[in-house]
DNA sequence: AACTCTGTTGTT
DNA sequence: AACAACAGAGT
């Protein structure tokens, strides 16, 4: 390695500085950069088996620095591979990648020595490789038969196979698109259709949906169809914790992979641009896990007008409304624990008064259902009146005041919209 | 700062 | 094309 006279070698850090031994770094431009300090931990470039990266490889990663990086950000650099992070938690992180912590508990896999960086690896991993049900996320599709242990891969098998468009609930760094904010034009185009949910399509599905449930007119921009629900089996732990929706669908997701085939209440829905994101403020306490997370976002303001709360907002197959919302085509992964009871021209009770409703038979006691709440907020301390189907059957949720961010929608218009739903339940069965 | 989700990109 | 690994960014 060459060094010009603008450059000095000096030694940095130490525990009383920043926590980290002593090390020799060079100076140059103003850019500090460790020297290799034979580390085993060499930074691999994806292949573990490739050669130490190159000074070509840094020159690289330094062009990757972003625009909008300011020359006087702090980068934090990793000491093996010298790669840069804007934030201290993201060099820890990657830093990960090197120790690689979390082991595969198969003492004959290459990753039981080697590991992964993060938890959420290695139990993907082991869904991948050591689960003799591994969970499978299936294409939506139909007649498509794509399934992934991947729900990343099945996403984009999706977009690309089918063009399937939605609408992140991150954008990474990249700027929304015109379309996604504001302009309701290129997310209702109705083109391509949209992946039908699980319930609609996997044959495991017992709870099909009835192909005569009409559609609700104004929320059925894309003519997404027969809205279905399907009721899981809820047992082991309720490890999903979060559904979201992107304005066509809601999509389940879990807060540890592989995720066991748990089971949930699953619906397609029609594609109001709505995205439940707090689910807690439905499912307080319910037994569900802490994290997981429901709630609504507004419609975006093109579409608002559009939003006709005088129709029922959710609805379900069969005989059965429920207050739920229907369900994205990522509503996955595969479930394979169903009840053989739950078959679609049967009510509730069988299933429900089961081990189905063990996940709700949490203590409770009975509030109001959006009771004085300042004007804004609306406290939702009886879940239960969500779910009336359940409440008659016995099932309950536990209690836990809850409340909606209005930041989010337009409470009012919530408020009358679940009106209707729960109207709906007392006299429009179908 | 950890967790989470998602996009990008290398590898198979 | 599909799988896999990891980084960027939001929560």
């Amino acid at each position: 390695m060459d060094y010009s006279r603008d450059e000095k070698i000096t030694l940095r850090g130490g525990l009383s500085h920043n926590g980290r031994p002593v090390e020799l770094v060079r100076e140059k431009d103003g850019k500090v950069i460790p020297l290799a300090i034979g580390s085993e931990n060499a930074y691999k470039k994806r292949a573990l088996s490739e050669e130490d990266i190159d000074d070509d490889e840094v020159l690289r990663s330094m062009a990757r620095r972003r625009k909008s990086d300011k020359p006087g950000d702090v980068l934090h650099m990793c000491r093996d591979c010298k790669k840069e992070f804007k934030r201290p938690c993201d060099l820890t992180k990657h830093e990960k990648t090197h120790s690689r912590p979390w082991k595969c508990s198969e003492e004959k896999c290459k990753y039981f020595e080697l590991g992964w960086p993060t938890e959420k690896e290695r139990d993907r991993h082991v869904n991948d490789k050591h689960s003799s049900a591994p969970a499978q996320y299936k294409c939506l599709y139909p007649p498509c038969t794509y399934a992934s242990k991947r729900e990343s891969n099945c996403k984009q098998h999706m977009e690309k196979a089918h063009g399937w468009e939605y609408v992140r609930s991150k954008s990474n760094g990249r700027k929304k698109s015109q379309a996604v904010s504001n302009s309701p034009a290129t997310p209702l185009t109705p083109f391509l259709g949209t992946p039908q949910s699980t319930a609609l399509t996997t044959p495991i599905t017992p709870f099909m949906a009835s192909p005569s449930v009409p559609l609700i007119n104004d929320f059925d921009p894309y003519g997404f169809g027969t809205p279905a629900i399907s009721l899981h089996n809820f047992q082991d732990d309720f490890r999903r914790d979060s559904i979201t929706t992107d304005g066509t669908h809601l999509t389940y997701s879990s807060g540890n992979s592989p995720v066991e085939p748990n089971s949930f209440v699953e619906a397609a829905v029609t594609p109001a641009d709505v995205t439940i994101d707090h689910t807690d403020a439905l499912f307080p306490n319910c037994g569900m896990g802490s994290n997981f997370n429901m709630g609504f976002q507004q419609h975006t303001p093109a579409l608002s007008t559009d939003f006709n709360f005088n129709e029922p907002m959710f609805t379900m197959a069969s005989n059965q409304t429920l207050g739920l919302p229907q369900l994205s085509p990522m509503a996955q992964p595969d479930l394979t624990l169903f009840s053989p009871q739950m078959q679609i021209d049967e009510g509730f009770g069988d299933a429900m008064d089961t081990l189905d409703m063990q996940a709700f038979s949490r203590p409770t006691e009975d509030f109001t259902l959006f009771d004085a709440a300042p004007a804004g907020n609306m406290s939702m301390n009886n879940t239960a009146n969500f779910f009336p189907d359940f409440n008659q059957l016995g099932g309950q949720f536990g209690n836990g005041a809850q409340q909606f961010d209005n930041t989010y929608y337009n409470a009012n218009a919530l408020e009358t919209t679940l009106d209707e739903m729960l109207g709906l339940n007392n006299s429009n069965q179908q």
